[in-house]
DNA sequence: TGAAAACTTGAGCAATTGTTCAAATATTAA
DNA sequence: TTAATATTTGAACAATTGCTCAAGTTTTCA
């Protein structure tokens, strides 16, 4: 039986949080360990705003969480699932 | 160590293939068998022209590979790579 | 208080995407 | 040949995307 409509889409929705190189990027680096909006930033060289954004949408998906401390927010990988996708697809790239 | 740039873009192509639910739906007609454009357009209820650009797309990805036969084209999935990362992709948004 | 730091938000923009429609190509059958 | 079938292609279009820039929060510290 083929996909339904409604399940392709939320599909869809996963698969696209991770087709974009900056998104990608982000979760290489949280899979390190959890890290500030600044210090991802300075990592990736690029704005703020920008990785906050991205940050937002990854977190809208549920992919990240986030915690408050201070004057920082930390972002970390929320699931493993996120992992082992990203893992799968750069074995598949790099690989294959 | 982070991702690559140049890798990350290669990762962001091939999730970006499956973040479309026409594409998803395409592909899973192809897990069950290989099958001709009509029968794909048929299946999903779309016109083969809009099926057809789509499979052009997963066919530049090397996500599906082309058969001809007669008039027909045949398409099938070209690597079960791609069969794991819907499979676990859809695990992922069913369950957990 | 006030200013600086860390992050978020919203508008605006060029670039990309998925579809439709019409026309082109390739193969078969009459 | 001619007509019909199966697929591909290209242009056009609205919709979405990812960034920048400027302005907004929230928190800390002098």
């Amino acid at each position: 039986m083929s996909l339904k409509e409604t399940t392709s889409v939320h599909l869809a929705d996963l698969f696209r949080a991770l087709s974009d190189p900056t998104r990608l990027r982000i979760i290489s680096v949280l899979l390190e360990d959890e890290m500030s909006v600044g210090d991802i930033a300075a990592r990736l060289k690029m704005t703020e705003s920008a990785v906050s954004h991205q940050l937002r949408g990854l977190r809208q998906m549920k992919l990240v969480r986030s915690r408050k401390d201070g004057r920082q927010v930390y972002y970390a990988l929320d699931d493993d699932h996120v992992a082992k996708l990203y893992r799968m697809g750069l074995d598949h790239v790099e690989h294959g």
